[in-house]
DNA sequence: ACACTACATATGAAATTCCATATATTCGAA
DNA sequence: TTCGAATATATGGAATTTCATATGTAGTGT
């Protein structure tokens, strides 16, 4: 985490509606590939990936590669304030997120994940 | 309260240094007027003006005149869960609202304040 | 008149997006 | 082992859009 995490810079990220969605579905999944996210958002790979790319830059997501796939996950040292939002939004709006949910259950073929570790 | 409050549009309008230190203050004092904003946040009033006319249209806050000054309290249909976010972000950042704090309590001449009604 | 707010427009900067391509990993075949 | 194909992800560069600010003017209430 490179600079301290204000408000606004958190703000910033979730001010973007691919990085907000993204944010709620790891943030309610725990962890979501690349190709996951694609699918459940239905937007090209690049735009994503970007996105993605950000939000790690920013210290609010951490990355680990799998073979093919690279997992995202909230960045274990995120501020609790900062989860606390994550879970009150997410809490509160899951019709929202609704169409995004669906379409990554109803996903097929979604890689095997394993331990990052051990 | 023109559309729902989605999450993308709550953080666009935090996502501004200007906007989120209004709100973060008026949340944490209840209300406040245009020059004692001006004051506390030390930036021209006409862009403190734009600024909390955007949240006002976005409904995240609502404003009453009386006599020369406008104050802004917030919206009193917010939804839950935006209230929450504010006081989370609030309660875990003063040290990054208190310079605004200070010059808001350091402020001559603070317009006196009746109760809007009844 | 005065102080504040609202509105309209112009301008510059930044963010977002797309297309094409590059990189990384795995797997199978020579 | 080495090569090449296939899949997943990342990035470079350009076009577009969005956003914030500055400025000027008009309106409102005392």
């Amino acid at each position: 985490m490179i600079e301290p995490l204000t408000p606004v810079t958190v703000f910033k990220c979730l001010a973007d509606e691919t990085r907000a969605r993204a944010m709620l579905l790891i943030a309610g999944e725990g962890e979501l590939c690349v190709c996951e996210l694609t699918c459940a958002l239905n937007e090209s790979q690049p735009k994503i990936s970007r996105h993605l790319a950000q939000l790690r830059t920013c210290g609010l997501l951490a990355d680990r590669r799998q073979g093919l796939w690279v997992y995202y996950r909230l960045h274990p040292e995120l501020p609790d304030w900062v989860t606390q939002i994550l879970q009150t939004t997410l809490s509160s709006n899951r019709d929202w997120l609704d169409s995004d949910t669906r379409r990554l259950n109803q996903m097929g073929d979604r890689p095997q994940r394993s331990a990052s570790c051990c």
